[in-house]
DNA sequence: CCAGCTTTGTGAAATCGTGCACAAGAGTTC
DNA sequence: GAACTCTTGTGCACGATTTCACAAAGCTGG
C-alpha cells in the first residue's frame, strides 16, 4: 500500500489532543530528549498512558516496543497529520482590543499562523498599523483572502457584527473560522468553526466552584476536576 | 423534598452547553421574547432539540408541556445552577499583551467577573494602570486574593512562568484557574483548571482544512463539521 | 540464541454522550 | 368535558470515547 494516503479517520477527541502532544514533544526535543514512552508523554500531557498509545496508533505504528517513541520522528508525523508542514496565513476581522492582542500574540505569528491581514469597519482604525500589519477596510476582505490564499479567518468583532463577518469571510472563500465573539454562528456544513468564549469558560469554572462550596457538610466530598481544553470541549474571548 | 439541595450531578457536556443557552436566553429576554420551545432554543444554539430538553431536564422540570419554557425563569434557574447569582472577582497574573486585552475585555468585567487585581513580575509594568486596574507586584498576589475573597485566577503569562503562577495562585487560596499559557499545568486534583490555547484551536482547524484539501478526487467527499467549543468541548490564547 | 524485562499496539469491556420515539401533561376549542 | 394539538420529559438504542488487559515485539545480557 502507498505510504500514507487518505489515512483512516481520526476521532475528533484525538485530533484535539494531538496539538497538546505536539507542543510537549517539541519542548522535549529542544531539551535534548530523544525518546519518550507513552507513560512519560501521558504524564506531561496530564492524561492516561493507554489513551496516548491509542491516539498515536491512529497515526500509524511509529513507536518501538520495549523502547518508546523517537521524539523527532513523532513531531514530524504529528505535524504532517495536522497539516502543519507549511504555514497557514490567517486574516483577522476586527482590530479592537482583542484583534490587536491577537495580532501581537507570539503563539500566533510564531507558530505557523502569520497574520496576513486585518480588517475593520471603523474608518478610524483603518490604516493604523498593528503588530506590523496595516489595518484595511472591511470591503477589501475578499481581495486580501484571495491574494493571500487564505483559508482561515479569525473573528474578533463584537457579537453583533460576528455573523456578518462570518458571511463575508465565507463569501471571500475562507473555509475555517475561529470565532472569538460570544455568539453562535450560522454557517454551511462545509465550513469548520471553532468558538472560543471566555465567559463560557469562566462560567464552567463557577459551576464547579459552587459545587465545591455547596459540598455536603456531612461528608468532605472531595471535589475533583482535571484539565480540559476549549473541548470539549471548550474556548475564550479576550 | 427540599426545594433544590445537592441537585443530581450534571454531566460535563451539559455544563459546557448551559452557558450558551444562558447567553441566548438573555438575548431573547432583552428582545422581549417571553417563551421558547426546545426546538427554538436548539435552533439558536446550533444543537439538537432533544439535547436541549435533556440538558434542561437536569436542572428540573421547568418547562410547560405544550407551551415551552418561560425565558425569564429559565435564565434565573441556569444562573443559579452555574453559581452566577453573584459576582466572581478574578485576579489576572501577567499584564502583557494578553493580560491587558483581558482586562479591557467587556465580556469579562461586564459579565459578572470583575478584574479585582492584576499582578506582574516586571517592575516596569507594576503601577501602570490597565483598564482602571493598577498592576501590582507578583509578591502581593496572596494579599490581593485574600482581600478580595477571590477564588478564580487567570494565567496570562508566557509559558515559562505559567507553572509558577499556578503554584502561587493555589498557595494564595485560589481554587479555579483559567490558563491561557500554552502549557499543561500540574495542580492538585481539588483545583479546577481550564486551558484556552489559540494554537491548539488553529491546529484542529488545519487538520480539517487539510482533510478537505486531500479529499479523494474520485469522490466529492463532502467535508462536514459543526461548531465546537473549547469542549469539547474545548480554547485559545490571545 | 534464549530468557527476562520493557513498552507498544489493540481487541474487548465499560462508560459516556447523543438522538429517536413516544407517553404524559397542558392548554384550547367546541 | 371530550377531543385535539402542541411540546415536554425520558426510556432506550446507538455511537463515540475511555480504559483495561494482554499478546506481540524489541532490546539486553548471559
Amino acid at each position: 500500500m502507498p505510504p500514507h494516503r487518505t489515512r483512516r479517520r481520526i476521532p475528533e477527541a484525538t485530533v484535539a489532543r494531538l496539538p497538546v502532544y505536539l507542543q510537549i514533544l517539541i519542548e522535549q526535543s529542544e531539551s535534548g530528549v530523544e525518546s519518550v514512552s507513552s507513560e512519560g508523554l501521558a504524564e506531561l500531557a496530564g492524561v492516561n498512558a493507554a489513551k496516548v498509545r491509542k491516539d498515536l496508533s491512529y497515526l500509524g505504528s511509529y513507536g518501538t516496543r520495549g523502547v518508546g517513541y523517537e521524539v523527532e520522528y513523532l513531531v514530524f508525523q504529528i505535524r504532517r497529520e495536522l497539516g502543519l508542514d507549511h504555514e497557514w496565513p490567517v486574516v483577522v476581522v476586527g482590530a479592537g482590543n482583542l484583534g490587536q492582542a491577537l495580532a501581537g500574540y507570539g503563539g500566533f505569528n510564531g507558530r505557523g499562523f502569520p497574520v496576513a491581514g486585518m480588517v475593520d469597519v471603523d474608518p478610524a482604525k483603518v490604516d493604523t498599523v498593528v503588530a506590523g500589519v496595516r489595518v484595511r477596510p472591511l470591503d477589501e476582505l475578499a481581495q486580501i483572502v484571495d491574494a493571500g490564499g487564505i483559508s482561515i479567518g479569525v473573528i474578533a468583532t463584537p457579537p453583533g457584527a460576528a455573523q456578518d463577518a462570518a458571511d463575508r469571510l465565507i463569501a471571500a472563500g475562507v473555509t475555517s473560522i475561529l470565532n472569538f465573539a460570544p455568539m453562535v454562528l450560522s454557517v454551511p456544513s462545509t465550513i469548520s468553526v471553532r468558538k472560543v468564549d471566555l465567559a463560557v469558560e469562566l462560567q464552567i469554572l463557577t459551576y464547579h466552584e459552587q459545587r465545591k462550596a455547596n459540598a455536603n457538610p456531612r461528608n468532605g466530598d472531595g471535589a475533583q476536576l482535571h484539565q480540559l481544553s476549549g473541548d470539549r470541549q471548550r474556548g475564550a474571548t479576550a
